[in-house]
DNA sequence: TGCTTGACCGACG
DNA sequence: ACGTCGGCCAAGC
């Protein structure tokens, strides 16, 4: 895997999350094979063509943060855009145990 | 070539 | 709940 290629496989996995899900930079990277670059994910995402109809709103940083500085312009944007789907964030963030994209039915692992 | 930056993350104090 | 640090690596200069 090149990981020059990357970023079609990362706009891929973005396009999957469902309205009002949730996932990670972290994630997003993990699903789309670069397990260790979750850099990866938020560089393909500001590498993406303009008229690219991505959910990246959907996306955030590690426990559910946003990762732009509050009050900035994409802030606001992310933020309304993710109460559009129905998203609480408070003090720029998401209740993750509530909106976290599981990719599959969870097999809770009960011990 | 080499150095810096960045839509990140997890561990640690 | 913060701030710091090291790891990660594509892009840009």
């Amino acid at each position: 895997m090149k990981t020059s290629d990357s970023h079609p496989l990362i706009w891929a996995v973005v396009q999957r999350i469902p309205r009002g899900k949730v996932a990670t930079y972290g994630q997003v990277a993990k699903e789309a094979g670069f397990p260790t670059q979750p850099r990866l994910a938020g560089h393909a995402l500001s590498k993406m063509p303009k008229a690219m109809k991505l959910p990246w709103h959907r996306v955030l940083g590690a426990g559910g943060k946003i990762v732009f500085t509050v009050g900035g312009k994409l802030y606001e944007k992310q933020k309304s855009l993710l109460e559009a789907d129905g998203v609480i964030v408070i003090r720029g963030r998401v209740d993750m145990a509530k909106h976290q994209w599981q990719r599959r039915s969870e097999a809770p692992v009960l011990d």
